[in-house]
DNA sequence: ATACAGAGGTGTTCC
DNA sequence: TGGAACACCTCTGTA
């Protein structure tokens, strides 16, 4: 049985505030070295711990390693922190690139070209190696362009499933169940008066006890 | 000490 | 054309 949404929307209520707070901080305008800290760190995140993988990226700015092509010093950088350090070294020299322009990086100039949500989340998941739906819309999120778009990992997934807005958690997701579970939550969102962005942070403090990334 | 689940999944390959 | 199976390859918390 889905536990009552009275039970959700009262939790909403006292967090609502805190929630708005961390979302402006997420719109904030950002220069392009902050963009692409924010690409790459949802580069690490698949099986990784949020935190550690921002600490990650903390480091690796602070040895100026951020913005190098020194796949083997980000490496070893992210060994300590973050799983399958090899390959999302490798991603975060890779995924550069294609923000080049006139040989320089232009994220915000690239985020700002499309039309709306749907057209640049195709784009970023078409383009940005280590990017399917989840981290391609976790990435829009934490930049700002996210109120449209949901954020489907286990713990969104598990607290659909826990009021009664999806039947079940999927064993896996694909893209046309990403969107099918994506549009159930906007209605779910919508009837009830929680904006998305809104309901994926408040299902994730649930999960974890406080507001991160 | 040792085992085992869980960490905001995605790329590649094969069929 | 889409899906299953496997690769990636490691630390933390808990018992």
């Amino acid at each position: 049985m889905p536990e009552p949404i009275k039970n959700l929307i009262g939790k909403y209520r006292e967090k609502e505030k805190e929630i708005g707070k961390r979302l402006s901080e997420f719109s904030a305008k950002k220069g392009d070295e902050e963009l692409y800290a924010e690409l790459a760190f949802c580069m690490l995140t698949p099986q990784s711990k949020a935190k550690r993988c921002w600490a990650a990226i903390e480091e690796l700015r602070e040895r100026k390693l951020l913005l190098s092509d020194d796949i083997e010093g980000i490496a070893s950088v992210l060994q300590k922190k973050v799983r399958f350090h090899n390959n999302k070294a490798g991603y975060i020299v890779g995924n550069r690139k294609i923000f080049l322009d006139d040989g320089k990086m232009k994220i915000r100039q690239k985020l700002s070209s499309f039309g709306n949500a749907n057209e640049l989340r195709a784009w970023l998941i078409a383009n940005v190696k280590g990017y399917g739906w989840k981290e391609a819309s976790h990435f829009m999120r934490n930049v700002g362009y996210g109120n449209e778009i949901a954020i489907l990992d286990r713990h969104i997934l598990r607290n659909l499933a826990r009021y009664g807005v999806i039947k079940e958690v999927p064993k896996s997701l694909t893209p046309r169940k990403y969107v099918e579970i994506e549009d159930k939550m906007k209605k779910f969102c919508k009837k009830n008066n929680i904006p998305l962005a809104h309901l994926d942070l408040l299902f994730w403090s649930e999960e974890t006890g406080e507001i991160f990334k």
